[in-house]
DNA sequence: ACAAACCTCACGATTATCATGTGAGGAATG
DNA sequence: CATTCCTCACATGATAATCGTGAGGTTTGT
């Protein structure tokens, strides 16, 4: 387990025996069974996720109460609700598990130690920031010049793993179609 | 929905549409979706729950990971992790949606407000907490007392609604034996 | 030592829930 | 006016959950 985060942050930067054993220091190792709550929306977001296993889907639930998936978070993914963690405010967005999933936490306070303590941890996670935010903006650029039908392709292209892991309503919740559109783009 | 809380309180002590008002803004209304919930092992216990409609079930999961029910609420029902919202200490409980639930929260320092600011409402509390204390004392006697069988068949006489709701195999791990004697108990 | 009560594992049947595809009517947009 | 998509409804199949039962084993009380 402590070798699957140090795998994947050894992806972008080294570290020392001595080091990583500083930074596993900070993180606690938790798991939750499907249906269950990382996050609850209108509660405080204590903590900033790594997936060791399983599935989790970020959800946005408007006024109507209609659920819309912000995000998948499979392993090797970091996830939260960013705004709400890096401003301790409440949740304006919910994580819960697709399916039993183990995650490593991270507390802010653990998150600012970790940068402030090991200089390298700053590129490690301005890597993963640049990464997400890089992904957002080509989300929005597929969301202005693509078709419903060619986001599901371009979905289907770049995460064949996770489409077979999710049912279709909830990639149509992702895509922005509903379940009946998704299914008719699908033939 | 006010109309439910003010009710409940009205069958122990009377409220002046003033005092009501004042007890009513201590609470804040809460949505859940079945499986999701309320409290989860190793949180902070932040409230006390009035169930509005919906059931629940207060889960204590022991080292072998395996579930018994220690308890549980319907609608005009109490619940919580007592010991870890009165101590403000880390949930040992879990507490989760059988149903779609709506609930009254009632944070431990409105809890303390309204015994502060409303001596009548101490009076409304202790009945509740006599209620649940000597429910908790009757269930003892009945497990020191009493065989597999006639535990649950107190629990038909006494709770028949509730056996509608809840599936065996949650009154077998509340009744503490397993799904399958229970099965036979009931032939 | 033995009977009674219960657990656990396994299996099979049934029921409930979930997922999915499709039809049809309607709204919004270009 | 055509196209795209939504919503509601229905039907079907797959999956999950529930439940009863058999059998072997353990624990407990007498």
């Amino acid at each position: 387990m402590q070798e699957i985060l140090r795998k994947h942050i050894e992806k972008i930067i080294s570290l020392t025996d001595e080091e990583f054993t500083f930074v596993w220091s900070h993180f606690t190792v938790k798991k939750y069974k499907k249906h269950q709550f990382l996050i609850q929306e209108g509660e405080a977001v204590k903590y900033h996720y790594f997936v060791l296993s399983g599935l989790l889907k970020l959800v946005y639930t408007d006024e109507a109460a209609k659920e819309h998936i912000v995000s998948f978070a499979m392993e090797d993914w970091w996830e939260s609700d960013f705004y709400a963690f890096y401003t301790q405010t409440k949740a304006t967005l919910s994580l819960e598990c697709l399916e039993d999933t183990e995650v490593l936490c991270l507390s802010l306070d653990g998150y600012k130690k970790l940068c402030d303590d090991l200089p390298e941890m700053v590129r490690f996670f301005l890597e993963k920031a640049n990464f997400g935010f890089i992904a957002s903006q080509r989300r929005i650029i597929s969301w202005l010049t693509l078709s419903s039908r060619e986001r599901y392709e371009q979905l289907l292209k770049q995460s064949p793993s996770l489409i077979q892991r999710v049912p279709k309503s909830l990639l149509a919740a992702y895509l922005g179609v509903s379940r009946e559109t998704l299914s008719r783009l699908s033939s």
